[in-house]
DNA sequence: GTTGTTATTAGCACTTGGTACTAATATCAG
DNA sequence: CTGATATTAGTACCAAGTGCTAATAACAAC
């Protein structure tokens, strides 16, 4: 073959779209210094659809998933179940980045943020807001700990348009964090943090 | 005018678009029994872009915003001055990539992020860790503001190895958010978060 | 009613990033 | 050398537009 084997070529090409899926034909192409119409061929052999296809995918994606008071690309954690008003659940895996590489214990704010996304969520309006919160990290988490945090609503008062949310996570059924967040609900326009 | 006036069909427009961004104008066109050409000439005066557009704009959030999260390292805001268990100070300048999209108010896991970095900061040992902490946003942040945490220890027991630091975070003067934060010094290996 | 203004519609050329298809070459292996 | 595989070129066509000009339509004011 010509600068690498067919095999080789679709292989990397697989990947570089699947890396940026923005990337057009055109620009294909010219980075693989073949034609236009080889790389379309490669990608019918692939079965990788056009880039205004994989657009729509990745934009429709989002747009699926989209929890009623929050779009998923603003969560911590990926959520898992939802009863809005009622109870969520989220999971979240700790990686390398997400501790202290002096002793490997994951930090704060890590478990603070999947704690705080699933409470905006589970909150069944346009956007909640935490207003306070009262937390206690139980145990220290660490890489690879994958941390299943569960939300129950505990209390609602319309007057001050306030709900309380119960915040618990575990580690392989161990808790690890608890806390309790004081939600704002708005009504059109905001107020709170 | 012709069914309703103008201005009600753009508002609706604006409002049909925003819900579902994948529509066409053709399919707008049957909806509100007009032209094509009438669609594009509002979609020209509200500055609506074409679907192609919406379309890439919603696929490139959800790229952006994947890579996102957290920011990896270390402390969130630049710490700019400090004295080791007595009081450190740091910004942090909001950026849209921190706020809800939908109110532009930044949300609080940033904040507390800040403040807990800080609070790590300000701790003279190997390593502090957050065992708890209670926190209020008082007044919402938004994107271009700059946060102003200054962190100061109130208290220190040597037994439990506890150390109780305060923190105020100002925009403008004005205070934004406050917390106390429980820090555990550890001695070579930690125990908490 | 005529005039002026704003709103709406029509039509055409052109653009991007493709598909679908045919046909001509190139490259390599046996 | 021959045949299979790979690559390139070229054409017609499509969706969903932009940009532009020009013709009507609707309504308001005088």
């Amino acid at each position: 073959m010509l600068r690498r084997t067919k095999k080789e070529r679709q292989r990397l090409l697989s990947e570089t779209i699947a890396e940026n899926p923005f990337v057009t034909d055109e620009q294909l192409a010219t980075r693989f210094q073949v034609s236009v119409q080889t790389i379309r061929l490669d990608r019918m052999e692939l079965a990788i659809p056009e880039l205004r296809e994989r657009i729509k995918d990745v934009a429709s994606k989002t747009y699926e998933n989209e929890v009623k008071s929050l779009p998923i690309d603003e969560i911590i954690g990926e959520i898992i179940d939802i009863e809005l008003d009622n109870r969520a659940l989220s999971i979240f895996d700790v990686k390398e980045e997400h501790v202290f590489q002096r002793n490997g214990i994951a930090r704060g704010h890590h478990l603070f943020a999947q704690a705080n996304s699933l409470a905006v969520a589970v909150i069944d309006d346009e956007l909640a807001l935490t207003v306070h919160s009262n937390i206690t990290f139980v145990k220290p988490v660490r890489a690879g700990d994958r941390v299943i945090t569960k939300a129950i609503v505990i209390g609602r008062d319309e007057n001050s348009h306030r709900t309380k949310v119960e915040l618990t996570s575990t580690v392989n059924g161990e808790t690890v964090f608890v806390g309790e967040f004081d939600m704002y609900r708005t009504k059109g326009e905001g107020e709170q943090q």
